[in-house]
RNA sequence: GGUAACGUGACCGAGUGGCUAGGUAGAGGUCUGCAAAACCUCCUACAGCGGUUCGAAUCCGCUCGUUACCUCCA
């Protein structure tokens, strides 16, 4: 059994093969920084952070690149036409590159909390114009991109005359497109065709973010255009034809498909990436997320239980889990409810590894050659049906990274292990090495390619309050060996007790 | 309006022609000083209406509902 995939450029699922085995470069789409990120942005790298994952322990080298836009997109619902970066920069009174700088550090915190494992490379746009204006100019000298009162438009039209299929990736046909389009919107005329999109943009006058540039009668200032740097940084690190490229659906037009006309038109012709993946939304309440709507919820909101449309907090791990129960490609919906049941799943598997600690002793060697499942004809025998529970969740991962089948599978296999530590006559049948084998699993599993973890709940002052009170209790009733005790054991953790006048205080040691 | 998806039990969600996940909630039980956990049992659904079929939640059509996108532009 073999990883497939689903691949929207085919509309099907197909075997997946790296272009360079080991070696595997995937490309997804990053946030915009001029705001926090909200539920929706999570999505996306949580998914992919766990087709990275998964990837690799199927022995990948996975290059995982993931870029950061700072230069702005522009507001799409904005009269103003303000940029989105100058927009919020001039509201704070700041640098555009304090504002971008600030939502990346909050961006690179909240993707730590949900387990998000750091891209590989995560390329800036604003450190990467020179290859954007390359990119440019490349199209440019294959005559499909021209320019227009100092910006730089594709030439849509004249792409698919020569071939291209602009439109194939999100199944649109140009000429429909055409028909449905805004004319009334201003610079429409500085395009021949409404079809086209801007490759680079001449900055006026007071547009802040803006870089030299070649085009133009007068070679002047501007910015790129927004499809473009995801073309130049996927290019650059993982070359022009790349094994995945990922992001939420929202992005498969006009993005990726500008995306992909953009590779398509340059000196080293080819859609890019493979492999093109697109995970589905997110709606909260059975809406989608809209400020208007009042339930749009950022990362640090949720984390802080400071939403208007939740009643409490929900940690990161309840919201990753959340979303591996669902499969990627599937529409989910965000409630209370839904998270409060989320969070009881992911604490029940969490207990599970502590299960673990208790059944397999630690260090516990695993015999490879002995936990090989064997062909063997007949009922198959306790320890063969636990190694076939084990193996379960990683063929439905195989399956189009099918996590919501996957994590099924993983309750199966917990609760098996459960009876088992229940019952010593059947953890005997079972025998250590299949034993071992499915605790190997199980945490492989849950940790490793699911990327989940422990979020202690526990409070250490409390906890050590808690142990005082012990500590003076035998002091109280002279049970001098169980003062030693405790003393012990927590100088192990490297805390002394000392005993004041006022009361009994703790320190860490200072030795 | 166009395009693409989706509508599953109390809730969240898999499944995509017959075998009908999983989590949460609820009911009962085992265990238990109390409690929790765990385990066992129960609650068995596929928006509506037609059609195809021996058989449809699964295919086709229509209706209703939800969602996404419909290009960048001062």
């Amino acid at each position: 059994m073999s990883l497939t995939l689903y691949n929207t450029l085919t509309r099907q699922k197909a075997p997946f093969e790296p272009v360079n085995p080991p070696q595997v470069g995937l490309y997804l789409c990053g946030p915009t920084v001029y705001n926090d990120a909200h539920l929706g942005n999570a999505r996306g790298p949580i998914v992919f952070d766990v087709l990275t994952r998964y990837l690799r322990h199927l022995g990948y080298q996975v290059r995982y690149v993931r870029n950061i836009t700072d230069v702005g997109h522009l507001e799409s619902d904005a009269d103003t036409g303000e940029d989105k970066m100058e927009k919020a920069a001039r509201a704070k009174k700041l640098e555009p590159m304090q504002v971008a700088q600030h939502y990346t550090n909050s961006y690179r915190q909240a993707m730590a909390a949900l387990g998000c494992l750091p891209p590989d490379i995560e390329p800036q746009a604003s450190g990467h114009i020179t290859e954007q204006i390359a990119l440019i100019q490349e199209i440019m000298g294959r005559g499909l991109a021209y320019e227009a009162n100092g910006s730089v438009y594709f030439d849509v039209p004249k792409y698919n005359a020569e071939g291209g299929l602009y439109g194939r990736l999100s199944g649109r046909v140009v000429e429909e497109l055409l028909a449905g389009t805004r004319t009334e919107l201003a610079g429409q005329d500085e395009k021949r065709s409404p079809a086209d999109f801007a490759l680079w943009k001449k900055a006026s006058p007071q547009h802040i973010m803006r870089w030299p540039s070649p085009f133009g009668e007068a070679p002047g200032e501007g910015f790129p255009g927004w499809h473009l740097e995801c073309s130049a940084m996927s290019r650059k690190y993982l070359g022009a034809e790349f094994d995945i490229h990922g992001g939420g659906l929202d992005l498969m037009f006009p993005h990726h498909e500008c995306e992909i006309a953009q590779n398509e038109g340059s000196d080293t012709p080819g859609p890019g990436a493979r492999f093109w993946l697109h995970n589905n939304m997110l709606t909260v309440n059975g809406q989608k997320m809209s400020k208007s709507l009042g339930n749009f919820i950022t990362l640090p909101q949720l984390f802080g239980g400071d939403t208007g449309a939740l009643s409490q907090a929900y940690s990161p791990m309840t919201l990753r889990f959340f979303f591996l129960q669902a499969h990627y490609r599937s529409p989910i919906d965000l409630s209370d409810d839904a998270l409060q049941a989320a969070r009881k799943g992911y604490r029940k598997l969490i207990n599970g590894l502590r299960l673990l600690d208790k059944l397999v002793g630690e260090g516990e060697e695993v015999n490879s050659e002995e936990a090989k499942t064997e062909e063997v004809k007949g009922p198959p025998t306790p320890a063969q049906q636990l190694r076939n529970l084990a193996a379960k969740p990683f063929a439905f991962l195989d399956d189009d990274l099918n996590t919501p089948r996957a994590v099924a599978a993983v309750f199966d296999l917990l609760k098996r292990l459960n009876t088992l530590a229940a019952k010593p006559e059947e953890l005997a049948e079972v025998g250590p090495a299949a034993l071992a084998a499915a605790a190997a699993a199980y945490r492989t599993l849950v940790l490793d390619v699911l990327g989940l973890r422990d979020e202690p709940r526990a409070n250490t002052e409390d906890l050590l309050g808690l142990t005082l009170s012990f500590y003076q209790e035998a002091k109280a009733t002279k049970a001098y060996d169980k003062v030693d005790q405790i003393r012990a054991a927590l100088k192990e953790q490297g805390i002394v007790i000392k005993d004041t006048k006022t009361g009994v205080e703790w320190a860490y040691s200072e030795e």
